[in-house]
DNA sequence: CCCATGTATGTAATCGCTTACAATCGATGA
DNA sequence: TCATCGATTGTAAGCGATTACATACATGGG
């Protein structure tokens, strides 16, 4: 079973080709091709010695001579910033289950968020000659839009949808998912809030997200401590760190609910909270944003927005097939994004004792009327 | 940006090409190609031109093209499972980082535990003539090994190793991580246990790891009562159903240990226990398979096996790219999988009073001498 | 009975690149 | 000084398919 260093052959040794079929089965190498891409444009007859002679020699057609002479290479490409973040598994599993279906195979690639490697991959399989490409974000140099545009390249934006994008997209609008986000925590009397965001230089949707959060606040009067923004990584050790630097950061007022940015983080932050004996949601309340499968499960479960992750894959595999067939397709596709309030958000506590600190007062006026407060404990009031 | 339907189009329009790259540089196509492929092998002088030529063109190399002519695709070929299980994700994300590092690129395929689809997918791979192949598992069909035997490709078997495999393997040996856990459990005193694990049908480590628990349980005298054995999808979900139907199975005496398939199903477990008030471990001891990240938060943190998901992608690649480099290289690479005891696994509850069944007369040789017990709530004895 | 039409097949020219082989040229060693 | 050699470069024959175009044979209407 070993073989050739590099396999600098020429010929492969003894393969079968289309030609090797042909003479078996009486035919030319056309009338074989044909069988292959159009059954029906052969004779019933030739078609069984054509079909037994494949069977019999076990021919394999060689893929990149197909796609040379048709300049079709029938694989589609998709470039994810991870697969160790579970949306976006999902989402690859939904968008190659599809595309699966329609004949195209899958080349992948992923950056890691950097910006650079995106780029690179993003040539790659254009060099790779995909039919069709699929990215997430929109956030991305000219030069980038210029490749795609010179790749003539069916190609679609994940994860995000603006009613005035100049690309095609298929997600959903970020800024007023948060927007929904701040509302429930402003209604439930929420007035000062800590930020646990992942990065938004590289990454737009969490830029979409930070924007829509700020907005939000900026519509209820209240401005976003810096101090208590903080951007780091997807994991459960980066939230629970993050909880701790926020604790240690002694601001005044203390934030009474912490915008996660994603449930890994926000899963963290329970972690910690339950292992510092803080009550959540009594003391701080927190929100997630993805539901992923744990979030449910969580204790308390966490408040979070459901992202489309299979049905970003879905309809962006649809989109671009149906390009491919040439058919007429909207060229952005929103989907819902919805709000599932749970266990971990909870009115905020009473407003504390003046601190032990002797020199801050107690901040009094920003707080206005608060809604009737509920009993702590007041959870899962999820749809779910 | 709209593109003609299916690309039928014979020469692409306006396409650059060698040819085009080697007018501009005033060279010939093979220069170009030397330059390409062995940039030493052109002289600094035209070197430069090419150079230039193929900036301003905005060339892109044809892939296909390159395939055929040099028998090389510079893709692999990697088939896993799914996705949607993290150990998975991990593995492939460090695979590829491997093979790209390489000049390599990811051709991948899941199967959803569906083995026809499987052979499937390795049929297409190969057509599409990946340079080598990463496959999950070693039990498949005559013909499928016949089909790698034809291709004549590098592969490697993962997440699989034994001594006396006929296939290169890169993985660990699963009975044995069974045993240890089996022995973990029994040194503290269980006798009785109950196994919810992944389909041992179609998936041939949990067939293996499942052999091992049988055998190690023989070996300390007890037989796995096949009612306590549940085969169940890989969820929370199902975790925690499977928890409701053990007990609903009402069997006596009742199991004081669950071993489960791996840790979603573990941790779905323990959140049935937490929702129904059962104690775990004090009622009840839990073992997980594979250490997700999730796995030492959770409540009590998961005893569990840590599966080196990241190492075989990387020793998975290292093992392929050695084999195309034409380099010597250990066709089995064993890997180690640790045990990681933490906070779900403690001495069984004292034999309850005889239960509530009047009939049952309570069993009793088949316990020995116990070991001494230690309190119940002994958590994170874990390594970390 | 003839020709237009349709169906089934064959012929052969690509597709864009790699690479064996040949050619050129200055430098080197006998 | 001449054959040899190494370093560069060019020429052109494929790689294994697809597909435009040509051909051959029935069929049927006029």
């Amino acid at each position: 079973m070993q073989r050739s260093p590099a396999g600098r052959n020429r010929a492969r040794r003894g393969a079968v080709t289309l030609q090797t079929v042909a003479e078996k089965a009486g035919v030319s190498t056309a009338t074989v091709s044909r069988f292959l891409n159009d059954a029906h444009l052969v004779s019933q007859e030739v078609r069984g010695r054509v079909e037994a002679a494949i069977r019999d020699l076990g021919y394999i057609p060689h893929h990149a001579a197909r796609t040379l002479a048709s300049n079709r290479s029938r694989t589609i490409g998709a470039i994810v910033p991870t697969l160790d973040n579970a949306i976006f598994s999902s989402h690859i599993t939904s968008f190659q289950k599809h595309i699966t279906k329609a004949g195209y195979t899958l080349l992948l690639a992923t950056f890691e968020y950097d910006l650079e490697v995106e780029f690179k991959q993003a040539q790659t399989l254009l060099e790779r000659g995909v039919d069709a490409l699929s990215l997430v974000g929109e956030r991305r140099s000219d030069a980038f839009y210029a490749l795609l545009e010179r790749a003539d390249v069916p190609f679609v934006n994940t994860w995000v949808w603006r009613a005035d994008s100049r690309y095609p997209c298929c997600g959903f609008d970020h800024e007023a998912a948060l927007k929904r986000v701040v509302d429930h925590l402003v209604e439930l009397g929420h007035r000062t809030f800590a930020v646990v965001t992942g990065f938004a230089d590289r990454n737009d949707r969490v830029a979409a997200r930070l924007a829509g959060t700020r907005q939000a606040l900026a519509a209820h009067g209240i401005t976003l401590d810096e101090r208590l923004l903080l951007s780091v990584e997807y994991s459960y050790a980066s939230g629970r760190e993050a909880l701790r630097r926020l604790r240690a950061l002694d601001v005044t007022p203390a934030p009474t609910a912490i915008i996660a940015g994603n449930d890994v983080i926000a899963a963290g932050i329970l972690f910690e909270a339950k292992a510092q004996g803080i009550d959540v949601p009594g003391t701080v309340s927190v929100v997630g944003f993805g539901d992923y499968d744990i979030s449910k499960e969580l204790d308390p479960p966490l408040t979070t927005v459901r992202s489309p992750k299979t049905e970003i894959g879905e309809r962006a595999a649809e989109y671009l097939l149906s390009r491919l067939a040439g058919r007429e397709t909207p060229e952005r596709v929103e989907l819902e994004a919805r709000f599932c309030p749970r266990g971990s958000t909870a009115p905020p506590p009473a407003p504390a004792p003046a601190p032990a600190k002797p020199a801050s007062p107690p901040p009094s006026g920003a707080r206005k009327a608060a809604p009737k407060r509920r009993p702590a404990k007041s959870r899962s009031r999820s749809a779910d």
